[in-house]
DNA sequence: CTGTTAGCGCTTTCAA
DNA sequence: TTGAAAGCGCTAACAG
């Protein structure tokens, strides 16, 4: 007799046990009516077939997939990346799977077909690692028949949609603040794109923080985040000798912006004062270390988890915005104006 | 009468088009007998009810859940983030979802944990980002009933298991000879952990290089990948004034390194040369910028995925090597010695 | 406490 | 070219 080769499927743990599908669904399932011999009979036959439940089949059985989806973009950014671990972590801690959808471009067309892709997984919820304005509108585009919430995005675009952010605009006066502290006369500004609304967060927190002061704020240079942006903006900046204070969007560009300035001959912080958003790994060790502001990625992950998990549970479609409050890391990148 | 709100299903379709579900079936799956015109009344139904297969009740049916598994590791390193988005792009190209597990730390129980999960989803193939020895332990203790794929581990002890990976001594051999070249005595090595395989194959490649040239071989030290611990190698490589050239295992321990020779006055390149591995995004933007070793991480990604789904679509096990070959990028952290 | 029955939405096989 | 029937492995509802 030829027995087909096939995972065991649960009637294989009843029969070996001894007892019908059911009795071994409720061991699975943990419910309460089995007697405690019996239990242990149907964990023993678990074990020893090797036993793994279908997850195709009880999806379909109880139409909940136990999947939230991740909607990512392809990016070499520090914080995105990480925060996928993060999520991860605290979705497997709630008795989630993780499916990821990763948009190329950040525009509405794969924003849709991202959501698209997970939806088709019938995955329960779905978090958008997707600070950019476009998935924002693909977001509302949605039926929405799933919950969503949204990572870093800004508050005025957040109509309706529940999202986990850190405090942008406070994150961005914190640095601000410091160098007017410092007696700077102003502070230049090297914003991230302006598709993304954490990047007009920094900019309106940098440039409420001067008027604030009662200063004048400089016109912004505009990057898109990478280490290339910052230096083309750093050799912008230094042509002019009056910039003693500049506050970069990310880590990354104020990286490029170090680079410009140090190749124009001016020292920093001896000439000019650079300050970073992000805090990545390396920004105490860079050529000065990098005075930045602080962004708990870990924390925005789990935030976001739990945000979705409990829409996901109680059935209730929350709008609500959760802020994560930044803190500014002062290292060796700034100093008192001279 | 009370219509139940649940998403459309083929039945749903069928219904409308006035056929049967499994005509709706046939046109969903591209079946070539079908009438074009009763095609086209399937394919407008679908559209009115924004009809979405579900994937859980064809996994069911078929046994096969187009979803491969990811196991990734907790790490802010670039390459392993990077490569997730690469594989994640090969996949959806070749028609699979990406389910990702991760690890928290790099040993067997863990790993095997993953694998279990991912197992319990059905998914069809493994590619995991774990070029640590403990994973490669737990893949050989599978069973192995589903292709897996190893990414970036060595060659030694890939036993019979497929993988993908840089020619990690080949690179080390690179960055070698390059100081050498520039008449350097001999190199000095920042080496990653010791339970990493593309740690110990640079770590033998830059060991090679150096007797290929009968030099001798200083005791190497070793780092967690951090630019913290490249800080502490730094130190005590700059307490040596015999110490001209370094070869780091990767980018951010050089970016530690570079910090310590400038906080003990060695300036680099005039009096140390400093070489990198992987070419981060930032690494022509550092002071100075970083002589380094390129590895496409992209292309390791799509070579992974591929490799796999060719394994998945034929049913056969391979298990071959494909080594992708690094480059040297030549930048301002190494110069001839003086 | 345990077993029986009836689907979940789809694909596969066979028949028309 | 189309339809009918059976079943993928599981859970929910009910019966005992």
């Amino acid at each position: 007799m030829h027995t087909v080769r096939r995972p065991p499927a649960m009637r294989d743990v009843a029969h070996l046990a001894g007892v019908s599908h059911q009795t071994v669904s409720r061991v699975v399932n943990d419910h309460p009516n089995v007697r405690s011999e019996t239990r242990a009979r149907v964990l023993a036959a678990m074990r020893a077939l090797d036993y793994q439940p279908n997850a195709a089949a009880r999806t379909l059985a109880t139409n909940r997939s136990q999947t939230v989806g991740l909607v990512t973009f392809d990016t070499t950014l520090f914080g995105p990346s990480f925060m996928v671990h993060a999520i991860e972590r605290a979705a497997r801690e709630a008795g989630y799977f993780v499916s990821i959808a990763s948009a190329r471009e950040p525009d509405v067309p794969q924003v849709r077909e991202a959501i698209r892709r997970l939806r088709e997984q019938a995955v329960e919820g779905i978090v958008t690692l997707a600070p950019v304005a476009a998935a924002w509108t693909a977001l509302r585009q949605e039926p929405l028949d799933v919950p969503i919430v949204g990572l870093g995005i800004a508050s005025g675009e957040a109509d309706g949609v529940p999202m986990v952010a850190i405090d942008n605009a406070a994150g961005a006066a914190l640095a601000t603040r410091h160098l007017l502290g410092l007696g700077h006369a102003t502070v230049h500004h090297v914003a991230g794109p302006a598709n993304w609304p954490e990047a007009r967060e920094r900019q309106a927190g940098w440039r409420a923080a001067l008027e604030e002061a009662n200063r004048p704020a400089p016109a912004a240079l505009t990057g898109d985040w990478s280490a290339a942006a910052g230096y083309d903006a750093g050799l912008a900046l230094a042509e002019r000798t009056d910039v003693t204070a500049v506050f970069c969007a990310n880590d990354q560009m104020a990286i490029g912006v170090l680079r410009a300035l140090h190749e124009a001959g001016r020292r920093v912080p001896r000439d000019v004062s650079v300050v970073g958003f992000d805090d990545v790994p390396e920004a105490p060790y860079l050529l000065p270390p990098l005075t930045t502001v602080r962004q708990d990625f870990a924390e925005l992950g789990r935030h976001s988890l739990a945000l979705l998990v409990d829409q996901i549970s109680t059935g209730a479609r929350r709008s609500e915005q959760q802020r994560c409050a930044p803190s500014l890391i002062v290292r060796g990148s700034t100093t008192a104006v001279r």
